[in-house]
Order: structure tokens, then C-alpha cells, then sequence
DNA sequence: GGACCCGGTGAGAGCGCTCTCCCGGCGCAG
DNA sequence: CTGCGCCGGGAGAGCGCTCTCACCGGGTCC
């Protein structure tokens, strides 16, 4: 058993530095409209009795948690082991702590878990709410919209076309899948495959609609499916080398995929690029860096879209600028050439 | 601005149910002491206004928050990123949620985020913490401890050996490690080579003692410092096999490891495990059944040393039973036989 | 039949903080 | 020199809850 002191309170701070607790907490809270010895004179009592203000006492009358929940959906564990997410959610640490406020983690798994989720953030007990939820199918975000707390989601929820109000960050998907395989096309190939993501995935399925973009409807054969691992990358790679043996170039939809698919590559004896190009998409370092040769990629500020979701359900969902606040940011992309294509 | 209604309070709640607010209490948190009737009426009455109770107010005279800390080191990226990680989190969140308390996630990097999580602990703003702390170096396992707050770390921090009363939940590392080289031995191997993990890490370094156990000080070249990555399995494996060609088993410090080294070896074309036998560390699947061959592997229920941590704070750790805590729980390994030795 | 006890309920204080109001003092204009 | 405005600071209410204590009614026991 820890013997815990009693933690000073206001009132301590105040009878110490000889003031009111009214103009202690001012000083706390920033200072303003308190004459500078006597803020002097707080500060010192705040620092010399280890005071440190208790949240829940502040949060019942202001109605503020200084706290946002991070919610992940989690049918397959693979989603939380994804560096993509952990990434993310770097960045989404990073900008909450900036702003002092804290991250309350929330995992879910089947139907139960989503009940649960919805009365807690109903139950008003964040700011706002972070969530990521990957799959077109999930009821969890319906249940969130109606919980009332502010929401920023991570990638396009499937459900919203652009019409809805539902405020996302996501990267512009289609459009660097479309970069990719224009720059194979300018590269001369005439034979460019695409290895999917996870379709029930919004980031899988705009891949694919960019690598249609550019290519039509092109030859069906060209298009396998994976499912973002570097295994189902060598599956697809093999299915494809076997239906069609002329494939001279291909979109993986993501850098694990591509690895998967690089390896079979080697295998077979098909030189990348000169036989076959190989392009991926996210620039996961260091895997892009390492591969053999060293991929060309589509590359996404995966941080960075962490830290804008925050910054936006921070700054940008308050009740101060109704309306200013944007339905969707999509991020660019940027292809980085390097020696596989 | 999402136009939030005001919520219902006990107030309102027993004025619905025609009772006081401390019967309304008294409901909600079990119903003890109350008469069935009554009971009855309250939950009614909870039920139709959608009565939340708000947790600040609650923590502001229990002093008790429901919630945990969980401190993640992050020097590397990789951390995080890393399946062992996330397996823990899952069982730690699964634990939590079963007791109705949150999971706070302090991600660190640096020394000032150190001092943030050590004032954040300090502040009583949780219950206990659980601690990720996976060098031997870190300082923060120091900040935590003197911050006064119930803590359980996860892996035997580095600078407790067992004499301190630190409490920690660990795998035994030392002894799943014994059984694997023991096994190795057994198959008759002499050669036994080990592929280490970042020796920083406890869990590598009693890894590498438990093989040291059986092998003694053997031929010094036979060990080889890796990383707990695949890539660093592959460069470790090709350094091996360069100094020391007559290796005819490996011990990889995990399944990551031990991956890398396969492809090595096939790519060398040394057969597994006719030519070396390899055995890995973790049992992580699908990773482990899906490797060429199948990897045979020291398992460690990931998930379950998660919840166990958990337990551990929110059971053990109480005023409740001095002194009944242990200071470190080891959980067992069991080898679990496939096709690589 | 009256004193006692005991389970069930209500009344009320108070957790630590913020925030609104109010008051006293000072500067400036008339 | 008096009056007004303004600003810095204090007093006090009250956020929504828990928990102690007093109360009340109906047995039980002598």
C-alpha cells in the first residue's frame, strides 16, 4: 500500500501565498487579469507545495475533459498491429499532448464492445472522439454519429460519399494510385497488373478506382486481390505470374504487399524493373528503403494525418466557427522513384 | 456545434422515480440495501431519461478514477508497431473493460515527455499505471516509482533483479530458451548458433542466458546479435553461416528473427531442419505455422501476460491485501513442435 | 404492552474547483 | 475637490455525486 499524502489543494496554495483561491486559480489558468508580484507569489506557493489541480473537480464545472477517445475497431488483430495505425496514432499522441489533453484508447471487438463505446461517449465523458473504422460494413460509426460527440474519422467512412457532413482525414488514395500507374504507363508498360488491398476497405477500393482511372477495364485478369500482408502479396504475385505470364509492371496496394510480390518476383527470375516494374503505396520506412531493389512507392504522411484529425476535432469542431469546419481533407500524395520502377 | 442536451442528473432521476438521490445512488451503484420494489422503479427510471452517471463528480468524492495508465516507451517507431505490443494491449484493454475502467495511453518519446508522464501520475489522475519501459537505460521506470502510484511494469525492467519489490508480469524468457536449445541438443545438433534480440531489452538478454545455460560459454562465435526484425534475422543468419558453415541449428531470439533466417538459409540452400534446425521465439501467428517450413517456436500467451498486468493493478495492488502481491509473475513458455527442428 | 433493534430511506454536508457577482481603490475628467 | 469608470481581487454559490447520519416503522423480546 502506497501511503498518499493529501494532495494540496487551492485552498492550501491560496492560505499559503496569502490570496483568495479565486485568484490562485486564475494564475493557474493562465494568469490573465491578476497583477505580476502577485502572480509571483502564486506560482511560488504552486511550486514549493507540489500542487497540482484535481481534473475531476475542474470538469464538473466546466464541462471540459481536456480528453479524447481514440477508437479503434478491431475485427482482425492485424489492424492494431498495422505500423500504418500505430503511426497514426503517433501522431495523433503527439498533437493531443501539445494541447495538453489526453488520449483515452478504446478498443472494440464485436457487438457488444460497439454498445458499450456508444453509451460511453455518450456519457459525455470526452471532448471528442477519433475513430477508425475500417471497414464499409461496421455499425460503429452510426452509433457514434448519434452519441452527439464531436468525431473526426481516420480514412472515408464507407457509408459517406462525399454528401454527408461526416468530418474524415484521409489520403488521396485514388489519386496516387492513379500517379503510379501513369508513371508505369509513361515507363512504356502495356501489361500493368494491380494487387488489391482488402476491398471492404475505403483505402483498398479508391486504390483500385484510380488504378481503373488509368487503366479501364483493361484486361480483368491484371486485377488479384491481396489483402495488405506481405503473404497474401506473394499469393497474388504467384496467381498472376500463372494467368499471365506477360505481366510487365505492377501497382501493389500497398509497401507490404509490394515485398511479398518483389520476393515471388526473385523466385521466378524475373528482374525488377527491367522485366517487371514494381510500384507500392504508403513509403513504410524502412521496409521501402530495404527491399530488393528499393521500391518505388506512393508516399502518404501517415503522422501527419494523425495529427490533423486531432487538430481538427481540437480546433476545428468547437462551437466557435460553425460551418468553417470541413466535411473531408483528403492529403496529397507524392511518388517517390526509386529503383524498382 | 452539435447541440447537446443536457443531461439527466440523480436529481432528476429520483424526482422521476419518486425516491431520494441517495436511493438513486444507491441503484446504480449495485442496489444494496434497497427493497425490490423501489429497485425496480429507479431502473425504470434510469432507463427512459438514458441516466448516465457523470464520472467527474463521482471521482471528485471517491477519489477513485476508474481509468489506468498505460506508459509506452517509444524510443523506435518499432515499438509500437510491434504484434507483441499490440497482443498486450489487447489483453490489458480486454481486462479493463471487464472492470469498467479506462485505458489512458501516454506514448513517450524523450526526456521531456518523461517528466509530462511523471507530473501526469503524479496528479492522481488514474488509478495505477502499467508500464512498458524496454530498456535497461530508461529513466522513467524511476519517475514512476517515486510518483506514488500503483504500478505494474510489463517485463522484468532492467534494473530490478529480482530483489526489489518492483511488481512486473514476464514470460520465462530464460527458461523457454533452455527448452529450446535443450531440444535442439536433444535432436543431436552440436552446433547450436543463437541469433539474439537487442540485448538492451531484458527479454533478449534473459533469451540469451538461458541458451548460455545449456550451451555454456560453447564457441563464442556461434552467437549472433540481431534485432527481434526479420531483416536483421537475414543479416545475422548470412554472418553466421559465413564464420561458422558447420552451424547446424539456430536458436532466433524470435519468430521475426527466425523468418529472416529461414530465407537465408533456403536462399543458401541449406535444408530445414535436415541441414540446421531452427527454432524461434514467441509463436506468433499466423507468422509461425505459415513460414517454409512451419517454425517450430517457444509460445508465450502475449495476450494473457496483458491481462494479467491489468489484474494484477486493479486486484492485487489495493490496500486490500498487504504485502500479498507478488513482486514479479513469471508466466510459462511451452515449445510447440513443427516442421524446423 | 412497552423498550429495543434493525433494515430501509431521506436529509444534508461537502469533495475541489470555476465563475459570477460585488466591492474597494485608483485614475482621470469636470 | 468631487464623481465616475474601471480594474484587480475576494466572497460565495453551486457543478453532480457519495456517504454519513438521523429517522421511521415494524418486528422481537422480555
Amino acid at each position: 500500500m502506497t501511503e498518499t499524502a493529501p494532495r494540496p489543494t487551492l485552498e492550501a496554495v491560496a492560505a499559503r501565498a496569502g490570496v483568495s483561491r479565486a485568484t490562485v486559480s486564475r494564475v493557474v489558468n493562465g494568469g490573465d487579469g491578476v497583477r505580476e508580484p502577485l502572480v509571483e507569489r502564486v506560482r511560488r506557493a504552486v511550486e514549493e507545495l507540489g500542487y497540482v489541480p484535481n481534473q475531476a473537480a475542474r470538469s464538473l464545472v466546466t464541462r471540459r475533459h481536456d480528453a479524447v477517445a481514440v477508437v479503434v475497431a478491431e475485427p482482425e488483430t492485424r489492424v492494431f498491429a498495422d505500423p500504418f495505425f500505430a503511426l497514426q496514432l503517433r501522431g495523433i499522441s503527439k498533437e493531443l499532448t501539445a494541447h495538453d489533453n489526453q488520449l483515452v484508447l478504446l478498443l472494440t471487438e464485436g457487438r457488444d464492445d460497439h454498445a458499450r463505446v456508444g453509451r460511453y461517449l455518450a456519457g459525455g465523458h470526452v471532448d471528442g472522439a477519433l475513430v477508425f473504422s475500417l471497414h464499409l460494413d461496421d455499425p460503429l460509426p452510426g452509433l457514434i454519429q448519434r452519441a452527439g460527440v464531436p468525431t473526426v474519422f481516420g480514412g472515408r467512412p464507407g457509408w459517406s460519399d462525399g454528401t454527408t457532413d461526416v468530418v474524415y482525414v484521409d489520403s488521396d488514395n485514388r489519386g496516387g494510385a492513379r500517379e503510379a500507374v501513369r508513371h508505369l504507363a509513361a515507363l512504356g508498360r502495356t501489361r500493368v497488373a494491380h494487387i488489391t488491398g482488402p476491398l471492404d476497405q475505403t483505402s483498398a477500393a479508391d486504390r483500385l478506382d484510380g488504378y481503373r482511372d488509368v487503366m479501364g477495364e483493361a484486361d480483368p485478369r491484371l486485377v488479384v486481390r491481396g489483402d495488405f500482408t506481405p503473404g497474401g502479396g506473394e499469393l497474388a504475385m504467384r496467381e498472376l505470374l500463372d494467368r499471365c505470364p506477360d505481366v510487365d509492371a505492377v501497382f501493389a496496394a500497398n509497401d507490404l504487399t509490394a515485398s511479398g510480390a518483389l520476393r515471388v518476383l526473385r523466385e521466378r527470375g524475373r528482374r525488377v524493373p527491367e522485366d517487371v516494374a514494381v510500384i507500392g503505396f504508403d513509403d513504410m520506412l524502412p521496409l521501402a528503403e530495404q527491399t530488393d531493389p528499393p521500391l518505388t512507392t506512393v508516399r502518404q504522411d501517415i503522422e501527419e494525418m494523425g495529427r490533423l484529425m486531432a487538430r481538427l476535432l481540437l480546433g476545428g469542431l468547437g462551437p466557435g466557427d460553425a460551418g468553417a469546419a470541413p466535411a473531408g481533407v483528403v492529403l496529397p500524395t507524392t511518388l517517390v522513384r526509386r529503383a524498382s520502377a
